[in-house]
DNA sequence: CTTAAATTTCAGAAAAAACAGAAATTATAA
DNA sequence: TTATAATTTCTGTTTTTTCTGAAATTTAAG
């Protein structure tokens, strides 16, 4: 009944959980995430234990960073005392989840200490100016690439996709780069 | 004369390396990175050694797989025998070279893997109809982000940073989506 | 309230990754 | 060609992360 029993459902897992190894998150998490994702029904994390041969424990602390990122939500089952977990399974939704969190996480620490080092580098005058320009160059940068995304985050699923369809063709509407080739 | 005598460069440095940690790279590459990318001059392994405090052969790994990112290059500093090295400086560059390392390495196998599992699952008749899609989704799913990205990368620089100067405005272009709000 | 099931926390074991120092290789200059 | 400087590769150690099993806590049913 189960995804387990099918082997290239279980290779999907495996390859995925290995990936997630490159992805920032560890092995478990990806495969309970995966298994997850392939699942027509609620899964208990005894279940999930048991289909990929990890300890409680271990599954434990993988639904709890699942649910920290937004794509992995409790649900409960009539007249079963355990909990049960369920994946997003709209990838748009999913992807959206991740790089928000992984933001917040990753990104937004650094232009906290980018700005309090500008802050700094304004104030102590023997310093050589190319240092200042670059770390100012990359607070400025990085507030681009994320004022950028936060913007464009807000835009309804439907337009984001579109606006994907649309492709290199959105670069009509710049007006000065009709002829639009790399560098 | 270096960044190493100016504790701000080095605080940015260190918390550079730390973030790192989180990115997939390691702390000495992205402290080496952060190095030379404050660097006005091409340094050579040893001086990073000095620096940093790490062993010579750290610096080497570390200098080879920030090369292999394409975010450092190797310059020949005149009258001296050693090889000196100098970061890319500008921001857009470096985000380029590494999405695009990190998209070889980290996405392009996963869609290897997943066409292969599609083409074998179309062949298995015995399997749930939820498992066949979901992995077809998935496939799907990440074929039109690369795509995009693809077709977006090859855009001229100055493209680009208008676009994101446009942020959620470029929506205005999309028919169907005048009220522009999220979900 | 008591009891039992379910879950989480914690401490230590196992595995993986990062790093240092030495040895080996390569490249350059005399 | 030989000697020496520079770099890389290799091996073992250290550090970090992941994972397990047991203990503690929480939750819910009776």
């Amino acid at each position: 009944m189960g995804v387990e029993k099918y082997p290239e459902a279980m290779e999907f897992i495996l390859h995925w959980g290995e990936m997630g190894t490159h992805w920032g998150a560890n092995r478990s998490v990806a495969q309970v995430h995966a298994l997850l994702y392939l699942s027509n029904q609620p899964l208990d994390a005894e279940r999930i234990c048991e289909a990929l041969g990890l300890a409680r424990s271990n599954v434990s602390n993988a639904l709890k960073d699942l649910q920290g990122y937004g794509v992995v939500r409790r649900t409960h089952v009539p007249g079963d005392r355990r909990d049960h977990f369920v994946a997003e399974t709209d990838l748009w939704d999913m992807f959206m989840a991740i790089s928000a969190e992984r933001k917040r996480r990753e990104i937004d620490p650094i232009i906290s200490k980018l700005a309090e080092l500008e802050q700094r580098l304004a104030e102590s005058n023997d310093l050589p100016s190319h240092i200042r320009e670059r770390i100012g160059r990359m607070h400025e940068f990085i507030g681009t690439l994320t004022n950028w995304y936060e913007q464009v985050r807000g835009l309804k699923k439907s337009t984001l996709i579109a606006l994907m369809k649309l492709g290199s063709k959105v670069a009509r509407f710049i007006p000065s780069s009709n002829k639009n080739n790399s560098e």
